[in-house]
DNA sequence: GCATATATGTCAATATAGCTGACATATGTT
DNA sequence: AACATATGTCAGCTATATTGACATATATGC
């Protein structure tokens, strides 16, 4: 009955909304994918993805405040400081309070931290990496320039 | 201290991992902002994303089986199973026997789930449109690329 | 110095969305 | 008849988020 096996009923919908509805599709199994792997290391930890990336982005913005992370997480504090607080029991994590503003708890990690860090970015740089270089350099200039135009603000 | 705001120690980095590393974190919060919309309409239905991807896929790929769902959206039948009773209850998707294998159940849309998945794509796929616009046809093909060889399998 | 605002932490209750395990039913296949 | 498959369902568990309320330390403005 179909002629197309996936999108049956695309013969109503205009080309260019084809597109769109197949980016929204590569993207949601692209990050499926994505994500789907650091897993069996977390549970080793009894971590989970939040903590990962808890780690994720204070190893990349290191002497970051906890209202600076909970902006770029978009959750709220409770919500972290249920990861946060065993990454710091843990020593994962180490705060010191801010030299300027003392009220500031600035969060870095510790060479431990920085470890598991490698071991769970790794999968996802290798994926990153194996797509980029199947890709090519034009190809994920325009992956960064979609991808920015998604992005809040950047508009 | 700091010469860069955001890439601290970038520079202890070889230029192609901070490329990945830069993907990574992109890639991270376009999806983000991209998810993080359609959730207002969804709470006056009292639904929740897997809601929306249950809707999504099922308006995709009409007359898909309750296996083929479970396969695209690679969680359990348990889970499924919540969400589209739910949705077969108010009205939004309808199942039938399938016409060879009557132990299959085939779903599509009702009209009501229609106009549903029309409501909440709508956002997404305005910012869909408007990133693709944004960057050019050249990126949207990096884009989809890129995604691509990030895809289990496709790689 | 007092009042107020900010940065952070914490307690409690709740919701969503996933999981595993076990078992049931209907139907198809051999 | 025996077995396999497609689906459903019950029960309990976990992880991750939420809101609301309140506590503490520190900054800042007057």
């Amino acid at each position: 009955m179909d002629a197309t096996t996936t999108t049956s009923d695309a013969d109503t919908r205009s080309l260019e909304e084809e597109e769109l509805r197949q980016g929204v599709e590569l993207l949601f199994q692209a990050y499926r994918d994505f994500t789907s792997r650091s897993d069996a290391i977390l549970r080793d930890f009894n971590f989970g993805r939040a903590h990962h990336r808890v780690i994720y982005f204070v190893g990349r913005h290191p002497s970051i405040t906890v209202g600076e992370l909970l902006g770029i997480l978009r959750i709220t504090k409770q919500s972290l400081s249920r990861v946060l607080s065993q990454l710091v029991r843990d020593g994962f994590i180490e705060q010191r309070p801010g030299p300027t503003d003392r009220r500031q708890r600035l969060m870095r990690l510790t060479e431990k931290g920085c470890e598991l860090e490698r071991l769970l970015s790794d999968d996802q740089l290798r994926r990153m990496a194996r797509a980029f270089s199947a890709a090519g350099p034009k190809a994920v200039e325009g992956f960064r320039n979609v991808l920015k135009g998604m992005i809040e603000g950047e508009a």
